[in-house]
RNA sequence: GGGAGCAUAGCUCAGCUGGUUUAGAGCAUCUGCCUUACAAGCAGAGGGUCCGCGGUUCGAACCCGUGUGCUCCCA
């Protein structure tokens, strides 16, 4: 095969992929080697691929292909989620360009046309997530409307209630009236706004509605309540309301008689400390209306419209209504002023429709004794979260738990399985005919036999389904202690957003302990908020979110992985910066040129012994990969994969492409040694393997043309060598060298010298082995002749110093002293100064007393090395 | 209003239970190089009041207090 001059990512990705697939290595069965497992978070699907997924399922990868280099049996489950309120809303809009009304349609026909959309549309995201990579095993896709996935929604409904866990009622709950349906409290995203407090006088009058003479004044935010409104409240110890005590006041504009109540719920400072009170429309209202047992006029339609309760107005908009009833208020004088006022105001997440608190009829779910367990199972660490800080947010939500409002006025999603027949008694069944044996035995029935019962319209909330997912996805429901469950559950980790920690973390560990009394997960790695480089999170809305596919066609799945994950320490936000895109390109660019290098050598192989350079490179450069490994570990355990790639990148670029390969090659028209060349391939399969969990791509095209493989050598398959400590001696003596060889360099270019400008060097060093030893190495790397030991200073010469090694530089040219000069008091000023710290120490006796003794002898060590350092460069310095 | 977190080079971040230096990396910047793998490159360099103030300690980027600024979550 030809080689190009650059990784063509376009042809290899296609090509790996499909290989993969093909040779079954996504796929897994359970074994006897341990597993490990994650179960992807499933996205909407009416998604597609975003920066969060994209960060999301690259980490996700990235664990899993690491997992199956060590050795375990990986299975990563993809899917998606029906996500009812998104896909209502999609398929609706498509009805209404049809022309279509959904609610000209029935249930059935709605739900056809809902099946017909997600079989269209549904699949996008999965397919999106190949392009970028991910080892997920397809074979296991699931999808929470599946009908065996369905049935186990409704099993455990029927199970929560028949335990009392689940109970129907009329509670004030958020609406979304562009939705048209309930949302729970984690749903509703508060933001800031400039609201008008509008300041309005009550006539005051007798119980019949009779004007007695003066006025009480109120604040509001939403004077087009006011025609709800079942009483005034003021707090108890206001002295300017004393004498109200007993009294009614007039709703103005349709003078209703309500009463004046005293409750020290009212703040005093706020507005004129008159309340007015609308149980149908605020949550603290409706409070006080129970402890007051107030009517409650619920003067709003389920569309935000007026409804016929509000006597006025009806049918208009809520909005429009609050314009025009300050009008009409102060045409009757009943207004008194208004001012600007900033408050907070809910709005729905996905619609972003202004939330109306209303009342309404609901299913609820009691969640105290679910959430004891699941809070437990984290406090003690038997779930692990990533970062920890994590653990403060579970443990305050979960210790101020509130009932879970679990069903949505939709049709898309899993039908409430209740029943009722004509007098409203219910009957709760996971099948009609359940629910018909329950009439059956009923009262209602004796008196009605022929009665049809009727099923509860709503269906549940998407995240009653999601909550199942780590269980479900191995056919939890069908047979409980089924192969698949028993040994891929508890799954190992998962990696999510900490925006959904309530929303399913946290409800995913109840439904583990309530059902399985297992956690269904031992690790959670919360990744960070991606964000643009103003800091904005990226958001649909704002459309500040790059096309990914259109990044992935035109930099590659590997740049773009990296750019990702470069950017995102563990549980930090990633400011998305496409430069990195840049970077990750090079980098794979730099692999590619390092294997044309090394293609090249393979002609030129000899069976020579290996020269005594190349052998020290070839264990330097092994010592050095065995360091890394170790590290890149320990990084994997904490979840810094950025640190982990940062690592691998220098790795590779610098100390194998910069030092390895450079103290290997062969000088022009010379050859390799056959084994040198084979332990060069050897140490460059082992980065590759190292690297491929997060470039797979690349890595994997490349090993595969470093040499010929047999059928099913691949590189996603390998298995990783145990990680064994370096050798550290080794690890000195070559970074000895780096040093040697930076120094000359970096005075070379000072001097002004050329780097075909010939050199020769002289050292006077306490230890000269290394320089003996690696004397070859040394030459070709400065671009010297010759290099001598000597025990003399030499005049006239560059005069470097390092650590405690003299080292001169001899070229053809008058070398500037002046410079030198400069450079030699630069250093010794600095040593000086450090010394002086150390020495600070040293003399302060309570620092010798106190500290640890290998701590003093540290500083002891600092001060002698220091000392030696200063003397050889004053003795340098002195032959200028 | 309640809670959590952050502030280190121009930018993004490391810096573990306080002691290997007078604080590191990548990107960006600057200088010199078209050296036959790579200019998508090579060889070098410069760059910091570790947010301010106070305290604990022999010793503080790190611990405590406080102020300032920012972010997130909850109500």
């Amino acid at each position: 095969m030809e080689i190009g001059k650059n990784f063509d990512h376009t042809s290899a990705e296609q090509r790996w992929y499909q290989h993969w697939e093909q040779r079954g290595y996504f796929h897994s069965v359970p074994d006897e080697r341990a597993a490990y497992t994650i179960t992807m978070p499933p996205p909407n699907v009416t998604g597609v691929l975003h920066m969060g997924h994209a960060l999301n399922n690259s980490v996700q990868d990235i664990l899993i292909r690491r997992a199956k280099a060590q050795g375990y049996n990986t299975c990563w489950v993809p899917g998606t989620d029906h996500a009812s309120i998104a896909t209502e809303a999609k398929v609706v809009a498509m009805l209404r360009e049809k022309g279509i009304d959904k609610n000209a349609l029935s249930r059935e026909e709605f739900l056809s046309y809902a099946w017909e959309w997600k079989e269209k549309y549904g699949g996008i995201i999965l397919e999106q997530l190949k392009r970028l990579g991910c080892a997920l095993d397809w074979e296991r896709t699931a999808f929470t409307m599946d009908e065996a996935y369905y049935r186990a929604v409704i099993r455990v409904f029927v199970d929560l209630y028949r335990k009392g866990r689940i109970y129907r009622g009329v509670k004030m709950i958020n609406w979304d009236p562009k939705a048209k349906t309930a949302l729970s409290d984690e749903e509703v995203i508060h933001k800031a706004t400039q609201s008008k407090l509008c300041y309005v006088q009550y006539a005051l009058c007798d119980q019949q509605g009779t004007p007695t003479g003066g006025h009480i004044t109120i604040a509001t935010v939403r004077p087009e309540t006011i025609l709800g409104d079942t009483a005034v409240c003021v707090h108890p110890d206001d002295p300017r309301y004393a004498h109200l005590k007993g009294q009614y006041c007039l709703v103005p504009l349709i003078n209703r008689p309500i009463p004046i109540i005293f409750d020290n719920y009212i703040d005093l400072e706020f507005g004129t400390g008159a309340l007015k009170v609308t149980p149908a429309h605020d949550i603290n209202d409706y409070n006080l209306g129970l402890k007051h047992k107030l009517a409650v006029i619920d003067t709003l339609n389920e569309d935000g419209t007026l409804s016929a309760a509000a006597g006025m107005y009806v049918g208009q908009d809520r909005f429009e209504v609050r314009k025009k009833i300050v009008e009409d208020l102060k045409a009757s004088g009943n207004f008194v002023k208004e001012e600007p006022y900033a408050n907070q105001v809910g709005y729905s997440e996905r619609t972003d429709a202004v939330i109306e608190p209303r009342l309404s009829m609901q299913w609820w779910c009691k969640m105290e004794d679910l959430a004891k367990p699941a809070l437990e199972v984290v406090m003690n660490d038997k779930i692990q979260f990533h970062p920890e800080k994590f653990k403060n947010t579970y443990r305050h939500w979960m210790e101020n738990i509130r009932d879970w409002c679990v069903s949505r006025q939709l049709r898309w999603g899993q039908r409430i399985p209740a029943w009722y027949d004509t007098e409203g008694n219910m009957y709760i069944g996971e099948t009609e005919k359940d629910a018909y044996e329950q009439f059956k035995s009923s009262e209602a029935y004796r008196k009605k036999p022929e009665t049809v019962l009727q099923q509860d319209n709503d269906c549940l909330d998407t995240w009653f389904s999601s909550w199942l997912w780590p269980m479900q996805v191995f056919g939890w429901n069908e047979q409980p202690n089924n192969p698949d469950l028993s040994y891929y559950y508890p799954t190992q980790t998962l990696v999510t957003a900490p925006e959904i920690i309530f929303f399913w973390v946290a409800r995913m560990v109840m439904a583990g302990e309530e059902y399985l009394g297992d956690i269904p997960f031992e690790k959670v790695y919360f990744t960070g908020i991606v964000r643009d480089k103003q800091g904005r999170k990226m958001s649909k809305s704002l459309g500040n979110s790059p096309d990914l596919l259109a990044l992935i066609d035109e930099w590659g799945t590997d740049a773009v992985r990296f750019s990702v994950i470069i950017a995102s320490p563990a549980g930090n936000d990633l400011l998305y910066d496409e430069s990195m895109l840049l970077q990750g390109r090079n980098f794979c660019n730099k692999l590619w040129n390092a294997m044309k290098l090394l293609k090249m050598w393979e002609e030129r192989a000899s069976s020579d012994t290996p020269k005594l350079d190349e052998q020290f490179a070839v264990q330097w450069i092994n010592a050095r990969i065995d360091q890394s490994s170790e590290t890149i570990s320990k990084l994997f355990e904490s979840f810094q994969l950025s640190e982990a790639l940062k690592s691998l990148y220098s790795l590779i670029w610098d100390d194998f492409c910069s030092w390895y390969l450079e103290w290997v090659k062969p000088a022009p028209g010379t050859t390799i040694s056959r084994h040198t060349y084979d332990q060069s391939i050897a140490a460059f399969e082992r980065l590759l393997q190292l690297l491929h969990p997060f470039l797979p791509f690349v890595t994997e095209e490349i090993y595969q043309l470093l040499t010929t493989r047999e059928s099913g050598d691949d590189l996603m398959i390998l298995p990783l060598r145990p990680v064994t400590s370096p050798n550290e001696s080794l690890l000195a003596d070559g970074s000895k060298l780096q040093q040697i060889i930076t120094t000359i360099r970096d005075a070379r270019a000072k001097a002004g010298l050329k780097p075909k400008d010939p050199i020769e060097i002289w050292v006077n060093a306490p230890e000269v082995k290394l320089y003996q030893e690696r004397q070859d190495t040394i030459l070709r790397q400065t671009n010297a002749q010759a290099l001598h030991c000597t025990k003399e200073a030499l005049e006239g010469a560059i005069s470097l110093v390092l650590h405690n090694d003299k080292i001169y530089l001899k070229g053809q040219q008058e070398v500037d002293t002046a410079v030198q000069k400069e450079a030699l008091q630069k250093e010794l000023d600095y040593l000086n100064g450090f010394l002086k710290s150390v020495e600070q120490k040293l003399n302060n006796e309570k620092f010798v007393n106190n500290a640890k003794p290998e701590v003093v002898n540290l500083e002891r060590k600092k001060q002698s090395d220091t000392l030696s350092r200063i003397q050889t460069i004053a003795e340098s310095l002195a032959l200028l």
